[in-house]
DNA sequence: TAAGGCCCGCTTTTT
DNA sequence: GCGGGCCTTA
């Protein structure tokens, strides 16, 4: 690896690349042919197919290290896209590390999304809109929805509404403006009901019956008013804009001279097209995806685009990493032949010439509680080592489930057991109820004219605002042709809202302007008076009294937002004025509080990982571009997965995508693989059985190892009882269990395990006394009614009673009962 | 207007 | 089995 003085020395030296030193070629030697193939060909288009742990960020980043290091670019003309933060984020680190330098000056390396706000920002008008549009994420979206269809004398429920975002969503995934949607698309939808009506029989003039193309045009309407794009616009926009304005684009089409693609399998129309007109003039483009691992053609990813490439783009170059970095030989063949299964692909072989290890484990459980238990045993086997498998920490294990309802039986168990574990991409930071709620206040503040966010917490905390109040305050905008603040201002100054709710909303227009105020200084020039916004922006200011992060406070103080979270009594409470704390602390990193939001609005993650080694439980989409050296996938059953609806809805193609998914959660393990599947779960409170899942007859036996669960056939109890046989006899009779048997012929019927030692901490030795008032994280206030060693019995006062590992409550003597 | 009870409906999720 | 939304009631 080059040093920071060689790389300041070389870009001193010379613009030949012939000059080049020794040292700066070394992010060349260790890639393998197929990845130098990719790197080395840095003209016309590209299309490198990368499998599952086959180095492809690598061969990445090292194709940008060579475009830069061998002068033929300067790294403002790189155009590299990713979809996710996270793979934007990565990227630069690699690159700059490959580099020996931050790669700062990339400004194009991005997520599409990011990148499109930058160019539309400088189009804007192109499309009428103004360049400081803001950007709505699905919450708004919705509320915008319901406020268009309310406009038309018709209230729409969340379902529809999310439903109608999700067809708008749709048209803009194809790029279709309203006039482009294709008749068949169009639909017929009882605002009201959220019916759906076929065109002929549609009863067209019925009140509240629409077209969703009109409804379509309506809210592409509403959006420009309001200056503002959702963030399908950010692409369709950029896309018309490049179709209407050919000089725009050529400009474009010259600046970016070389284009990089990840994940390309995940494009969807628009974002295909995009890239095809900026490629169009140079077709230096190089796409980087796998069809195998394409798993989200359910929001619109077109797995076409990669399967087209070729025709694309005539005389492209191909290159397919194959050999693999990260699994063990069976855990490869597991993956392989599971995806065999699927006719659309490109065809790819994953090899490698790691050590043959451990076989993928097959298990199967009496029931999903059953499996969680089982998982949570086998985890802290782990820990020690078992079976001649190293030891492992816990973060180096994985759960990986198919749909998130799977991870309360874990997230159950394992708080019973203290087994530390963290779910990942669960409800995420900026989508949690506070967080938005105090983002609604700092975008009010920050332009009052956001009637979205007014509209959000205008009776947050509760002022005796209902309905009736919210609606006077919606005329009254609407007649005078002003925003929702100002309609509150002018309903308020007319007595039309009076008693308690009428002073508590002149308090918080009041507050919204002063607090307006405060994100600048006094100004200058003109003396003073009460003037607080004439928004020209001749007039000039001194710095701000306050900083943005004391602005922040004070808005979340004043307007009694704090004390609202500080007044409920839910175990939720805490935690959220914890959030809150976070979100304040987290402007530190932020000029002001427009650079903070416009920042979150893209940017929606948060990785706020504490401390300690913990188990991570995600779901399988989630886990897509990770690798565990352990991963356990639970819960294959038909019906669950491959998933019923994905089969109902889009038939092979769904129950492909699903295949892609198992292929996916196999090939994310390195070292241990382990699949298991339950005859019963609970689902939606009511049991059900279900038959091993389809894609557990495509392991290849000479790969797999069936393990026995103690209980279940080892002579527990529970396979005693005449209904388990039966249950047994007649949920087990798929191809893949009868095999599965034969199977257990041969290893014999049970094999023992190891006896465990389950890790205790030792610190946590449990300092409880009956009858002590205690708190839970996740079950909240309760007694504790038993102590057993460093576990401790608590009844509840939501939760019921449970058994709970002593570290996990918190003493509360200090609150009467 | 707000609070409490009841019913419905329910994958996957990034920007 | 749980949360959100709708309805009723005080």
């Amino acid at each position: 690896m080059s040093s920071f003085d060689e790389m300041d020395a070389f870009e001193g030296a010379s613009l030949s690349a012939r000059a080049m030193p020794a040292a700066s070629v070394d992010y060349l030697k260790d890639l393998n042919p197929a990845q130098r193939e990719a790197v080395d060909r840095l003209d016309g288009p590209v299309l490198m197919l990368a499998g599952a742990g086959t180095g492809k960020t690598k061969a990445l980043t090292a194709r940008i290290t060579h475009l830069l290091k061998t002068h033929r670019v300067r790294e403002n003309e790189i155009l590299a896209v990713t979809f996710t933060n996270k793979a934007a984020r990565e990227m630069k680190e690699r690159v700059g590390r490959m580099l020996g330098r931050p790669a700062e000056g990339m400004p194009w390396l991005g997520t599409f999304h990011a990148i499109c706000v930058k160019l539309l920002r400088r189009h804007a008008e192109l499309v009428g809109l103004k360049s400081n549009f803001t950007i709505l994420d699905t919450d708004d979206q919705k509320r915008l929805i319901k406020q268009l269809a309310s406009s038309v004398d018709v209230e729409v429920r969340t379902s529809t509404a999310r439903w109608l975002a999700s067809i708008i969503d749709n048209y803009k995934n194809n790029s279709w403006l309203p006039d482009q949607v294709p008749a068949s698309k169009e639909l017929w939808i009882d605002l009201e009901t959220g019916a759906e009506f076929e065109e002929l029989d549609a009863p067209k003039k019925r009140k509240g019956v629409m077209s969703s193309i009109d409804f379509y045009k309506l809210y592409q309407a509403r959006l420009r008013v309001l200056n503002a794009v959702d963030f399908g616009d950010l692409l369709l926009h950029m896309v018309t804009i490049f179709q209407t304005y050919p000089d725009v684009l050529e400009q474009y089409q010259r600046w970016f001279r070389y284009i990089l693609v990840d994940e390309y399998q995940d494009t969807n129309v628009a974002q295909y097209l995009w890239l095809r007109l900026l490629a169009g003039g140079h077709k230096n483009i190089c796409c980087v995806g796998d069809d195998d691992q394409s798993i989200y053609g359910w929001r619109g990813a077109e797995v076409g685009n990669i399967l087209r490439f070729e025709k694309d783009f005539p005389g492209a170059f191909v290159v397919r990493l194959e050999q693999n970095y990260r699994s063990t030989p069976h855990i490869l063949a597991a993956a392989s032949n599971v995806i065999r299964g699927n006719e659309n692909r490109l065809g790819k072989e994953l090899w490698t010439d790691r050590e043959e290890g451990e076989k993928v484990r097959l298990i199967g459980h009496w029931d999903g509680e059953e499996e969680a238990r089982w998982v949570g045993e086998e985890i802290d086997a782990m820990q020690v080592g078992t079976r001649g498998v190293r030891p492992m920490n816990l973060d180096e294990i994985a759960i990986l489930v198919r749909a998130s309802h799977q991870m309360r039986a874990f997230e159950d168990r394992f708080l019973t057991i203290g087994l530390p574990y963290k779910v990942i991409g669960g409800p995420r930071f900026y989508e949690r109820m506070e967080i938005r709620d105090a983002m609604a206040y700092f975008r009010l503040v920050v332009s009052p004219e956001d009637d979205l966010a007014f509209e959000r917490i205008v009776n947050t905390p509760k002022r005796g605002l209902g309905d009736k109040a919210q609606q006077t305050i919606q005329v009254v905008a609407r007649e005078n042709g002003v925003s929702l603040v100002d309609g509150a201002r002018i309903a308020v100054d007319n007595g039309l809202i009076k008693g308690k709710g009428g002073k508590a909303l002149r308090e918080l227009i009041d507050g919204l302007a002063r607090w307006n105020g405060m994100t600048r200084g006094p100004r200058i020039e003109v003396d003073d008076d009460s003037v607080i916004d004439d928004g020209v922006s001749t007039i000039r200011y001194g710095a701000p009294e306050h900083t943005h992060i004391e602005l922040a406070q004070i808005i979340l103080d004043e307007s009694g937002y704090t004390a609202h979270w500080q007044n409920e009594k839910t175990p939720e409470a805490p935690g959220r004025l914890e959030n809150l704390k976070e979100l304040v602390n987290q402007l530190d990193n932020f000029e002001n509080l427009q650079g903070f939001l416009e920042h979150v609005s893209l940017v929606m993650d948060n990785e706020q990982d504490s401390d300690g080694a913990k188990v991570s439980i995600m779901t399988l989409h989630a886990a897509k571009g990770l690798e565990f050296p352990a991963v356990f996938l639970p819960g294959w059953e038909d019906g669950l997965f491959p998933s019923q609806r994905s089969m109902d809805e889009s038939g092979l193609k769904g129950l492909e995508e699903e295949r892609r998914l198992a292929y996916v959660g196999i090939t994310r393990a390195e070292e241990v693989c382990t699949i298991s599947f339950a005859a019963n779960r609970r689902v939606f409170g009511q049991w059900q059985n279900s038959m091993p899942s389809r894609f557990i007859d495509e392991l290849p036996e000479d790969h797999v190892e069936v393990l026995t669960a103690t209980g279940l056939y080892g002579g527990g109890q529970q396979s005693a009882s005449i209904e388990t046989r039966a249950a047994e006899a007649n949920v087990y009779n798929s191809p893949g269990w009868k095999r599965m048997q034969a199977r257990q012929g041969q290893y014999g019927m049970s094999q023992p395990r190891e006896s465990r030692n389950t890790v205790i901490d030792a610190t946590a030795i449990a300092s409880f006394t009956l009858g002590e008032r205690v708190f839970h994280q996740k079950f909240g206030y309760g007694a504790v009614i038993g102590i057993e060693g460093d576990k401790v019995e608590v009844e509840f006062e939501k939760a019921g009673t449970k058994k709970v590992v002593s570290r996990f409550l918190t003493a509360k003597d200090d609150v009467p009962f």
